[in-house]
DNA sequence: CCCCTATGTTACCGGTCGGTAACATTTTAG
DNA sequence: CTAAAATGTTACCGACCGGTAACATAGGGG
């Protein structure tokens, strides 16, 4: 979904159904035979991305199984790179949060029902690994990750990046060496 | 400014003009008799959120006089304050910054010049109070941050805002420890 | 070849938006 | 009281947007 740039660099009001259709190589009756709205295109495009990011953690759960903490640190790795892949424009899902108000919007609800799911998968793995407060670590995590992409454009992305992959390995190695 | 509310709740692109005259009780032309466009109106919405918050640090400063420590903690105690009284809708500097893609509109340069000097300003906190690696710990106070607006979404506001405060606490107390 | 389906083209609709002109009204000051 | 300045009212403009109707074209399978 070539459209999904487009909402990305400019904004999902930024950005008109015509252009869409343009990006897409096709034009906005055709697009409107398989859209009923363009909130309903929105909405696709977000259950991509939410998609995309889960089926990210499956594979970390597969490469690392049994190992939290293997899980916990590869993200943070994996994150990392994307914000080094990434210029100013901040994360797709927390702009997209800022641009749809209304609480009742398809997308919003999906992307919150993600965040959901994330936040608790996040909380599990705090659990496994053995963390004494899992809830207060996941936060954190959570905290620290959200709060990279928009702290990136002031500091760097790179940087940043590189900066949440050791906070996250210096908690993980500390909290082994507490239980260890 | 009354307007700022609407764009706060509804978004900056999802509020007209009219709206924004009557929130304001008055109307358009009084309106553009005062800010030659709807940019500009938008730019000194967000000068006035930065002057406050800048105001703010120079209170913690005068109240925290030479004591960085003091300052960094009492800074996460008014975040945590703010998280919760915030339901739902995020930072309104995070969101405009969704919402202007442009990178040469007015609002976004005076919004990135205040992330900039906020951040230098953490650095120069935590080098005062002499963490061993103030670029990191200020990166990681950003991050932690800006993340708690985003987070607090499917976290909970009052949660996350205490867990802020924890952390930083944690992290200054430890380093006055080590220092000691 | 021919029919049927999918795709493309054009023109249009109603609505909203940012912004302005012209004029009426109120407030303020001397 | 009166003149001038500020504010309010209405109506409008052009541009854009989401969405649709009608029709033209292409393409693929029998």
């Amino acid at each position: 979904m070539a459209a999904g740039d487009l909402f990305h660099k400019q904004g999902i009001r930024g950005v008109g159904v015509e252009a869409i259709a343009e990006a897409a190589q096709t034009n906005k009756m055709t697009l409107y035979r398989y859209f009923e709205s363009k909130d309903e295109l929105i909405t696709e495009w977000v259950r991509g991305i939410v998609a995309h990011k889960e089926q990210d953690w499956k594979d970390l759960n597969a490469k690392h199984r049994g190992d939290p903490e293997g899980q916990l640190q590869d993200w943070s790795r994996r994150t990392a790179a994307k914000l080094r892949a990434m210029e100013e424009r901040g994360s797709a899902l927390g702009n997209a949060f800022a641009e749809l108000p209304d609480p009742n919007h398809p997308a919003r609800r999906v992307m919150k029902e993600h965040k959901l799911r994330e936040h608790k998968r996040v909380v599990r793995l705090c659990k496994a690994a053995g963390f004494p407060d899992p809830a207060f670590s996941a936060n954190l995590f959570t905290m620290m990750l959200e709060g990279a992409h928009s702290c990136g454009t002031c500091v760097g992305m790179r940087q940043i990046g590189e900066h949440l992959v050791q906070v996250v390995d210096l908690m993980v190695e500390n909290n082994r060496r507490r239980t260890a």
